[in-house]
DNA sequence: TTTTTTAATTGTCAATTTTACACTTAACTT
DNA sequence: AAGTTAAGTGTAAAATTGACAATTAAAAAA
């Protein structure tokens, strides 16, 4: 069959915005990059598409080989494609990104990447578009949290209210009220009481609750208005 | 400087999910692909990225090439990129959703391109994972207006509140009460009634409104629920 | 053992928003 | 002049949201 002629052919790269929580900060994952140019400076994790794969495909390969997780919640960001943007070769990027149990992320296998988690408050430089990648990834956390229950992926399988909602004030950057915050969670109905309770923050101790993953699954699209006036959030 | 060894090259296309609203009805803008293979079948209207541009840009030439239209509201819907899409070559398809006012589509400059308006509900079989595109751009436009004001795109300037009524009642499959739409729609302050009336469907007549583009602007990304029960909407 | 300290838990009322619902009006047609 | 058609408008009940503070559990200190 005849080929398509005259046409560019580019690399295709995906890249992905790993976001984390370590109880008190958001968190992003970067990598030192192993390759010319721009060796040795951060980045995010990245690899190029292979033959046998889609983007999202590359996507779940490069997450796994960094982090060791499977299952790891996944979201296309946005394409960037600039000629210019990778100076050796016309390279195309997908950017996913990510939300992942810091818990679980296990150092050992990334050592080969040295990979290390910067706060999102302050990050290095990073190489390429990788900044507007992360930006444009923060506002698209924002939006969607504001709306769907998809920060529960940064925390791990038992937490409580109150680490719920530092979460939420963390990206937000807003005070909530607990009372408001946990009726409005609760008012979801997919979070289950355990009776055992979290007592490394206070002498009272917090219930642990852990997600209902039928009803969490079943009720991911539904809108809630999570955060009072999200006029301020990227679309 | 050292290329990027041993990697998969692919052709980029882009390809545009051109929504239109005649004032009945929901359409989708199709073109008969002019290239083997498939030649003569029913497509979305797409092309190769080329060397100079983004793929952005390149969604706005082929637009501009086909509709006429400068200043179409364009947002990057997903990246395509199974290996066995195209049988031809290995080549990753952006899609972009683009929304245009049907009358400013300029029919002669298509013919080149055997160009088509379908309704949405009843639409021809398309090439390669077209079909998939479309609806997945169509569960993203509801998802979009039932927060956001871009179904203005799809009027022209001068336009009525029951025509707007009819086009959120047609995308959402849903009668709406005209007090509580005109209410809402009112509330976010940015139309402008004008003195002049449309007498086409109504012996009274229906007030024209327009946008007042600063405002409407200004607050885009404001959210607002036009749209009650936004539960069944694609995320 | 008692008191103190700390953070978790829980409820109510006011304000706002949303929903349900029906009559009047303008202008053309008969 | 009467009839027809769709546009335009208001109000009350219900639901949701936002503001606000006292009580409780459990460890630490006295």
């Amino acid at each position: 069959m005849t080929k398509y002629h005259h046409q560019v052919k580019m690399l295709v790269a995906v890249d992905c915005i790993i976001f984390g929580f370590d109880g008190k900060n958001m968190k992003i994952l970067l990598v030192q990059r192993a390759l010319q140019p721009e060796i040795g400076n951060w980045s995010l994790m990245g690899g190029f598409v292979q033959a046998a794969e889609n983007t999202e495909q590359a996507a779940v390969r490069v997450l796994q080989k960094l982090t060791g997780i499977t299952n790891i919640y996944l979201e296309e960001l946005a394409v960037f494609s600039n000629p210019e943007r990778d100076p050796v070769e016309r390279t195309l990027s997908v950017a996913y990104f990510s939300l992942i149990d810091i818990n679980k992320y296990e150092k050992q296998i990334t050592n080969d990447f040295h990979a290390e988690w910067f706060p999102l408050q302050k990050y290095p430089r990073l190489i390429f578009d990788h900044t507007e990648m992360v930006k444009k990834a923060k506002g698209k956390l924002r939006y969607k949290a504001a709306f769907h229950p998809l920060l529960f992926e940064l925390l791990p399988e038992k937490f409580t209210l109150p680490q719920l909602q530092s979460l939420y004030e963390e990206i937000f950057d807003v005070e909530m009220d607990k009372r408001n915050f946990s009726r409005k969670i609760l008012s979801m109905d997919f979070l289950i009481k355990l009776t055992e309770k979290e007592k490394e923050n206070s002498k009272k101790g917090a219930y642990y609750y852990k997600l209902d993953k039928k009803k969490y699954k079943a009720n991911f699209h539904s809108v809630l208005k999570i955060i009072p006036n999200p006029d301020t959030l990227y679309a």
